[in-house]
DNA sequence: CAGGCCGTTGCAATCGTTTGTCAATGTCTT
DNA sequence: AAGACATTGACAAACGATTGCAACGGCCTG
């Protein structure tokens, strides 16, 4: 009748002593079967579940894992991206898989305490960071105190905190190849590579323009991802194009490719002849703007299982590599 | 050099008591603004910060909020469904303004209690629940003993919980209405009616089949959501039509919608010439389909705005009702 | 100069669990 | 029949903060 509150309730109830209680419901072996059928029973039947904040203080753990998004140099951009929320989901259902909740921050890291604030606070037992932002020496410093933290970005020499991602310089190299194969000589490079990931397709992209004596060619339009700006952005650059304009545009996402193809489409320029266009990450979308997409697929699916993976392993005390995976080329109809 | 693990630790490092700290921290006016400032220097050169779990406990309260997406009749759809992710990055950009964390979990609701067992956990503020999929009786059961509950989902006359969402029925109808303006006369709906979203579409669509006089032209292909699988159901189910065969689709959603332009697309099927389709969500895919999608627009925006509005009013301790959004038609390519 | 008041700080209870220790009970062996 | 031994469950100490209340000192005022 009266609302059991607490476990020392049930225990009055049941006539025994909170302990008790607290054992028969975790199914300790240490209580009889009898009893511990009894105090589940009453439990059951006022629908009665422990305190999972108390047990969290007691227990130190909390099964929760911290997702974070850091908007670094991006303060416009939403979670609802198309990128993030591709991750986030694939996450969220690997975590469930293995009981875990996941406890979703959007931040942007203007004050510098951010990473370290949501580490120590004690609510989540490990961290998964999607995208280093411009935020790398800030990942690097927390990582060097706090163990359960993997980040999704691009991989350097020495540095300290483990991540997960394709080979970003790699994958930009074949993007940037692909076009030129294609016959594309004058090629722009669309995104901003004050994020890491972005800064190693860059340079990608201009290790094969220089292979193929292009190097001069190459012009950097430093694109904000955010789609409802960048289009008209879009349209300004690609209009001060003189005749000589461009014939080939890599651009750092997906998300960006599809602006530039809209953009494209209100200037009356036409995929892949006159300006042929590829794209980053293969998610979704690139199979529905028009033409399809061709682009450089990362495997998110591997990517967040991989994430998931080497957290649990450090959250095990283990201490384990960041992991790159190969990018893989997919030719479509826009180049 | 030590490091400090608590407020205790501090207390003792700046010679006062644990609860001068705690106060000191919070910003307390009882402090002096001497001791205040001295001890939180010490916090900031230790990168201290008081345990958040701990807080919790006593406080009663979390500072996050519970996003689930109960998969009652979709075993094996994916949060990574689009519908879901746009509303969750909403959710999350509203809930991070207001300085709240959002615990994100997946539930297929086998176990009955899945719901009670998040509410009574003590782990989140409130909760929002996306879609009422078919446990809509499980939802008023515990909205009816916890308050801080709101959902997403259609509204029903003597309904317990709060819900927001769009006029489902009458989106129905003006989609279907649409259809027989532009000439369908046989006309399927392509939906799962045991979410009560759905069903209400589905009851839209009879009544202005009705209207026009017919009701025996209605055909229901309870199509699944998961994208994979339904390709092939619903170019089984077009094959299966003879030379008279269907002319409109109304989609439950623009997943559906687009899923069933590709399988048209297969079937060497024309939208609109040979069959007429319109989805139901307006979400950035319906612009990127081919042809582009005609559809029922649910301001998503607004409606999360409205979640988050609701359940804080109703954490505050007010009693509010239900709040239903007009839809609107978006005349697109593809009726 | 004494009494009262105010501004500061310390004390200790509390939030609801989990879990190590220990007493009490009952069973089995010799 | 008595001691060894296993069960069983009660007791109380954490976990790490918050917060009402009491106490303390200094200052002002009459």
């Amino acid at each position: 009748m009266g609302t059991i509150r607490n476990i020392s309730d049930l225990a009055v109830m049941a006539g025994v002593s909170p302990g008790t209680v607290s054992r028969a419901l975790a199914d300790s072996p240490l209580i009889s079967a009898k009893t511990r059928e009894r105090i589940q029973a009453i439990a059951r039947e006022h629908d009665f579940r422990p305190n999972a904040v108390a047990r969290n203080l007691r227990t130190q753990r909390t099964g929760a894992i911290g997702v974070v998004i850091p908007l670094g140099h991006e303060t416009g951009q939403h979670i609802s991206d198309p990128f993030f929320m591709t991750m986030l989901g694939l996450l969220a259902d690997s975590l469930t898989e293995r009981g875990y909740d996941l406890l979703l921050s959007r931040i942007i890291p203007s004050d510098p305490q951010w990473l370290s604030r949501m580490a120590s606070s004690g609510r989540v037992d490990g961290l998964i960071i999607i995208g280093q932002s411009d935020q790398a020496a800030t990942l690097d410093a927390v990582a060097a105190r706090y163990r359960p933290l993997v980040v999704w970005g691009g991989h350097v020499e020495g540095q300290v905190h483990c991540s997960v991602g394709s080979d970003n310089r790699l994958g930009g190299e074949i993007a940037t190849a692909h076009l030129i194969a294609r016959g594309a000589r004058r090629i722009a490079f669309f995104g901003d590579p004050r994020a890491r990931e972005i800064a190693q397709r860059l340079e990608g992209c201009r290790a094969a323009m220089a292979a193929a004596g292009l190097s001069h060619a190459l012009q950097l339009f430093p694109t904000h991802l955010v789609a409802d700006t960048s289009h008209a952005d879009i349209v300004r650059f690609l209009g001060e194009q003189g005749k000589d304009g461009i014939d080939g545009i890599v651009a750092a996402s997906d998300v960006i490719a599809s602006s530039a193809l809209r953009a494209m489409v209100s200037l009356s320029l036409h995929a892949p002849d006159d300006i042929r266009v590829i794209g980053y990450d293969d998610l979704p979308i690139a199979r529905q703007t028009l033409p399809r997409l061709s682009t450089i697929r990362q495997e998110l699916t591997a990517g967040a299982d991989a994430l998931v993976d080497l957290l649990f392993r450090r959250i095990g005390g283990e201490d384990c590599a960041s992991f790159v995976m190969p990018p893989k080329l997919i030719v479509r109809h826009s180049t």
